[in-house]
DNA sequence: TTTCTAGTTTAGAATTATTATAAACTGTTT
DNA sequence: AAACAGTTTATAATAATTCTAAACTAGAAA
């Protein structure tokens, strides 16, 4: 119950109450090695796959992902194809994106180097660059 | 008429039959010196403002504008609102997002620089570089 | 403990953006 | 003018997301 306190503990220095639900989303997103993109339609069919006893309703994986994103748990990704991408990757980094296959690929932050940015406009203070580069077929 | 003349032959050249709805539609976004951001929603709003008497219909927009993005006379733009934005500056460059308001806002090429690229992933090639830069409150 | 309360989950309805359908219409070619 | 493919249209269908209000639950208070 080891990984299992440290969720709670993640879940509660957010201020978000562990229930069930969220300890299984979290659990599910955050125990990994490596980044992680994914729809809600995505989350739903692994967390909902026929066989699991304990579903989560579509309701609450917005909610969760939603809380989570405030939070700073996960980033959203910019795409045109109207679906909500989310990345468990919360460090600056960037990405390719397949306009044909809808596929994100990481770029390591450092293999990108934005070297000059321009003024925020009045009032306003940047939050975060993010590059995308698209890619097409050879 | 001469406006009305490039207009046709601009659709003409991209093999777009100029119709009463394209060429409406097409010098209401190319007869002007700005940048122009929208969506299809605004765009609904502003060509069928009541009053108007030829309304165009909600699919044709949608039509049209998919047309004119194939043909390279518009620029499709990534946010993470779920709805499509598009622009009537097709040459590279970049935009400021804000995120609380939606909108968006050109910034010039040459005001960023990005100094260094990676490798495209086999198979494929770099098609364009975005950036985007997320604005929050002061 | 039990009780209480605000926060959370849920099914289902509602909304929003977009795409599909198929009939009517129109620009261009013959 | 006839013909045909391309286009437009109203409407239905779909997809993603948000809303709603009732039921439930974690944690605080008694």
């Amino acid at each position: 119950m080891n990984q299992n306190n440290e969720i709670v503990n993640k879940l509660r220095s957010s201020r978000l109450r562990p229930t069930k639900q969220r300890i299984r989303i979290a659990e599910y997103l955050f125990s990994r090695e490596k980044t992680f993109h994914f729809t809600i339609e995505n989350l739903n069919k692994i967390i909902n796959k026929k066989g699991n006893l304990e579903k989560v309703s579509l309701a609450t994986l917005y909610n969760t992902i939603d809380a989570f994103k405030k939070a700073g748990h996960l980033k959203e990704i910019l795409t045109n194809n109207n679906t909500s991408y989310f990345d468990t990757n919360i460090n600056a980094h960037h990405h390719f994106y397949d306009d044909d296959t809808n596929e994100l690929i990481d770029i390591n932050f450092n293999d990108i180097e934005v070297a000059k940015l321009p003024q925020a406009p009045k009032g306003k203070k940047i939050k975060d660059v993010e590059v995308i580069i698209s890619l097409q077929k050879n």
